[in-house]
DNA sequence: CTAGTTGCAAAGAGTTTGCATGGCG
DNA sequence: CGCCATGCAAACTCTTTGCAACTAG
């Protein structure tokens, strides 16, 4: 029942950790770590089994790449991370966060103007960046 | 250059135009227009071709379903819902329109506190509606 | 006529799964 | 030891493409 502690799993967290400004295919996740730890990195099966759990439970992030068909992974290292919106620059693929306070006024504005309630884990804001505009 | 203005063409859009509150995959589009319109209906590379021509002039949402690795499609009547945020129920799938006044006041309040500009066309907020709750 | 459009079937990309082997606790 | 995790390759799903036949203008 309980989940063990395997040395892939440990590579990967610490990857993605390391990362968390950055986001990946799973087959780039697989190459950054077959890069840096060779025969011991874990195989694509493996990443993609491990990159769900992660995703289930709010360690990454999952996005959809470009306007495309396959998805891109973040790790969301800071705990805080999970209770405020983020964005997501369509040109150069950052994610950014959106500062915590100005994240729940627009949260209670919309609580206020509808019976809507957004879901801050599965929002994602598009658009552009600063720095590509 | 032109478009020519088939048949099929004229299905589909009908189609998504008469159930614009209703999301469908392809295969279900297919199905549906089967339906209606026996063998006359589109073919399924069709309907993908003609969706993704839809998508780029912004006639129609593609939305990612569930968590999942597949799109839906959403017709959008009016021209209007161009120009202000949607929010997708994640539990009945229903697309809610933010009102315009609201939305803009969200998108400035964001511009007035990071360098992100937000696209709203491309963007969805996931959540939760009322009649769900 | 002739360029855009269709349908079919085959190819493709990305992800998931079955099963035997290996490793954590 | 027992159960969970891994690796491989095969299976799958959804979408795209090549190509010959077809149709709108």
């Amino acid at each position: 029942m309980s989940e063990y502690n395997t040395e892939q799993k440990r590579m990967l967290w610490s990857f993605l950790c390391s990362k968390s400004e950055n986001s990946y295919t799973a087959e780039e996740l697989v190459a950054e770590l077959n890069g840096i730890y060779g025969e011991a990195a874990p195989g694509k099966s493996t990443v993609y089994r491990l990159l769900s759990r992660l995703v289930d439970e709010g360690r990454v992030k999952r996005l959809v790449k470009g306007h495309g068909r396959s998805f891109v992974y973040q790790g969301v290292r800071d705990e805080d991370c999970r209770c405020h919106l983020h964005m997501k620059c369509m040109d150069c693929g950052k994610l950014f966060h959106l500062d915590g306070k100005v994240s729940d006024e627009l949260l209670a504005r919309i609580r206020k103007n509808t019976d809507f309630s957004v879901n801050e884990e599965e929002t994602v804001l598009f658009g552009k960046c600063g720095s590509c505009k």
